[in-house]
DNA sequence: AAAGGCGGCAACCGCATCACG
DNA sequence: CCGTGATGCGGTTGCCGCCTT
């Protein structure tokens, strides 16, 4: 289907492009307002305008036709072209249809520059409108592996650093946690057990019941749009849940009572914005329901801190190690 | 004050699709 | 049904003005 493009003929390669002159487009304006627009290819001639029909069309349609909105993009509008972006994608013709007074070419520079920028730095893919699974939305998590790394070194374990690696491993508990960033199972399901490699006290029957916990399946994942209105992303609480686990710290540790069946995990990790309070109970996991975010507001810099309990897990995790050794 | 970097946006390019003879 | 011209669409480019050093 198509056809390939039309070499240019020697008369238009003497055709004028760039900027447009106020001149220029009076000389449009005055010829379509008198006759319309036509054939847009005989258009210039008509019009004794020294450009090509395509390059007429553009300038009118983009810029010169008198229905169009100029400024800045309301908060509705943002919040409309988020939506409507995340059902039908770079359909930007289509877009503009829903958005009186807005071309496809000034949604699409909106969106290039402005808000895929403020996605990014959300944390959302701008294209999936997913938590993005990229080595770098990933940095935050491999710091904190970092600093639990240091973290049993000062507290000399490091003779249980062999154990500690063993989780690096493929199909065991630090790079599981790390697979849980993706929206993307990893691993099979019958390589999921690593909780049961976990070392636990065996009269412990909650242990048991964290032993049999499933992880990094693909149910316990959430795509972003089915737990979060799009329409209202940015200016709503919703955005603030977007991506924490729900119910229980993403560390089960051996001496919390979790009720497995309440526990929702979602791609990313949790991150507390300063701004919000999170709460915890005795066992030191999240409460369900506190407010953890990404980023919102103007796409200004974030203050991202991972949660207090993460830590209080690490440190029950030397627990564990030392009562192993 | 000058130079370089960067972001925003208008315009262009190439391909896809539609319409018509 | 097929070929061709016209138009639409999305990706990309390049200019221009502002900001930073």
């Amino acid at each position: 289907m198509g056809r390939s493009p039309v070499p240019p003929s020697s008369n238009q390669s003497n055709l004028k492009k760039g900027a447009w002159t106020t001149e220029e487009d009076q000389q449009l304006i005055n010829y379509i307002q008198n006759h319309g627009h036509g054939s847009w290819r005989s258009l210039p001639k008509l019009a004794g305008l020294n450009r090509c029909g395509k390059s007429c069309r553009l300038r009118w349609t983009n810029y010169l036709r008198p229905d169009i909105k100029r400024g800045k993009f309301s908060q509705e509008e943002e919040n409309m072209i988020l939506h409507l972006h995340s059902i039908l994608g770079n359909k930007w013709s289509t877009i503009a249809t829903r958005l009186p007074g807005r071309t496809d070419n000034e949604i699409k520079n909106y969106w290039n520059t402005h808000m895929k920028k403020k996605l990014l730095q959300s944390g959302i893919d701008p294209m999936t409108h997913q938590p993005r699974t990229d080595l770098f939305s990933c940095l935050p998590q491999l710091l904190v592996l970092a600093n639990i790394k240091e973290l049993l070194e000062h507290n000399q374990l490091a003779q249980n650093l062999q154990y500690f690696n063993h989780f690096l491993q493929p199909n065991t508990g630090l790079s599981t946690l790390l697979n849980r960033t993706s929206s993307i199972p990893l691993f099979q399901e019958e390589n999921l057990n690593f909780v049961s490699e976990f070392p636990v006290l065996e009269d412990d029957q909650e242990s048991e019941e964290i032993r049999q916990f499933p992880v990094g399946t693909s149910n316990v994942t959430q795509p972003l749009h089915q737990e979060v209105s799009i329409m209202n992303l940015e200016t709503s609480n919703d955005f603030k849940h977007v991506g924490h686990c729900q119910g229980q710290s993403a560390f089960t540790s051996v001496n919390s009572s979790p009720s497995i069946s309440a526990v929702t995990w979602n791609p990313i990790p949790p991150l507390i914005d300063n701004t919000t309070t999170t709460t915890t109970n005795n066992s030191g996991s999240l409460e369900s329901g506190s407010t953890i975010s990404y980023s919102g507001g103007d796409g200004g810099a974030s203050s991202y801190n991972w949660p207090e309990f993460l830590f209080e897990d690490s440190f029950k995790l030397d627990q564990t190690l030392l009562e192993m050794s």
